[in-house]
DNA sequence: TTAGCGAATTCTGGATCCAATAGACGGAGA
DNA sequence: TCTCCGTCTATTGGATCCAGAATTCGCTAA
């Protein structure tokens, strides 16, 4: 079964993930033209993508001036890990009574792995040795793929669609500028990630529940470094062409 | 300020509130052709709004095919109460420090009226009176109203944007099939709302967090109620033309 | 020198046109 | 009669074209 798409579809989803990815920075202007001529086709697909970057809150679309890339502020920020957290609380506590021994097997596999980058990036972080970002990719790859886990043991659809689209709004290489004041912040998410295995080990709902969400909580605080550390670097370039 | 606005926007619009308001019924498809005409437009503007539509889950888009109304299975409304609990109960923790002497006095304004209508409600479900579609919007939108205004104080733009976004899968009229059962159901409705009123008035932000969060869930059990009585009504008409 | 005004340019929004796909229809053969 | 296959039509996807809005730029005048 060859999944058909339309051109529409793939330039949506490539320009999602360079936004959410960062290669595309806040705060850019998108040009209908320059898009139509980088993927070859006409401005007509490459509007409709837009569109859907509009509905999805990842652009802002203004009449007759164009589409740019929304740059979230620090309310916003909060708000997500707010969202993302009562949504995460909500999937662990659905999930643990559903866990499998084969699940629980998995999340001890990717807890080592990211037990193991954690360390490393701890030593990074304390020698100050040159930023490494395809460990800090892996880190934060290995850190979705746990709470991964429990989304499709909870197998609730639209709590994930949901709790991911939160969990977008990190964009995440800028987090290394803050990394020397990150060090104890990370061995916490490590040792938050056993808490909450141990509890849906033990079949404890509950308690894996106010994990989950205190969990989320304390990586707003992470952010909440990182926003300090990174000061008022808002700038709005404007429309210019 | 004349906020200008773009055809396939207002198109967006018109069609988001017939979908959600049950004017076009799921299972539907949308026919580009047929929407242009009627809107009077050509078919440009009229898929870029399809675009948004689905990009916002309301329809669903086959490429090649068209777009269909998504038609809500009894498992994504339960998921869609979970979601709505949980936001709620957030709202309400974060709006009840926050609470002035009037947003509360036009709580309470709110919740007289509604009792009214709960009332009213409750005596034709009673007496079996005919039918009154008017009556329910309006016991509907008193409802809403309650909570709108602890959205309000609670100022979380993205939580109100996605617990009304889940608010819109309880496709209203049909509710009215089963009203006879849902008589008690009218009356914790309002009994609810007065405690969680009670609750946010003594400045306890957690005990008004658990009532609005059993208030939601309470609400999934009336929707359990409608769903049964509706019986297997799902059919999907297929493509054909 | 600078403020104001108007033309020119650039870009978006929408309409129209063409190509490609999917389902419907109908005929031929088993 | 039923199945298979080719054709035909309805409908979507994408390209191109045109109109209108917004910004830029340059000219004029105070």
């Amino acid at each position: 079964m060859s999944t058909v798409s339309t051109k529409a579809d793939d330039i949506a989803g490539i320009l999602e993930d360079e936004i959410v990815g960062g290669a595309i920075p806040p705060g850019a202007v998108l040009r209908q033209e320059t898009l139509s001529e980088r993927f070859e086709v006409s401005r007509t697909p490459v509007r409709e993508a837009l569109r859907r970057l509009a509905a999805l809150g990842l652009v802002s679309f203004e009449p007759n001036r164009g589409v740019r890339v929304r740059s979230i502020s620090a309310d916003e920020l909060r708000e997500a890990f707010l969202v993302r957290a009562e949504l995460e609380a909500l999937a662990t506590e659905v999930a643990t009574p559903k866990m499998t021994p084969d699940d629980l097997a998995e999340m001890d596999r990717i807890e080592r792995r990211f037990g193991e980058l954690t360390l490393e990036l701890r030593d990074q972080a304390r020698t100050g040795a040159p930023r490494d970002a395809a460990l800090f990719v892996e880190w934060m790859q290995a850190n979705y793929a746990f709470h991964d886990v429990i989304y499709r043991v909870a197998e609730l659809p639209l709590v994930e669609r949901i709790a991911k689209g939160a969990r977008r709004t990190f964009i995440g290489d800028r987090a290394w500028r803050a990394r020397a004041e990150l060090d104890q912040l990370y061995a916490k998410n490590d040792l938050q990630h056993r808490a909450i295995r141990e509890a849906i080990s033990a079949g404890s709902a509950q308690a894996a529940r106010t994990l989950a969400r205190e969990h989320v909580l304390s990586s707003n605080r992470l952010i909440e470094v990182v926003l300090e550390t990174l000061g008022a670097a808002g700038r709005e370039p404007g429309w210019g062409r």
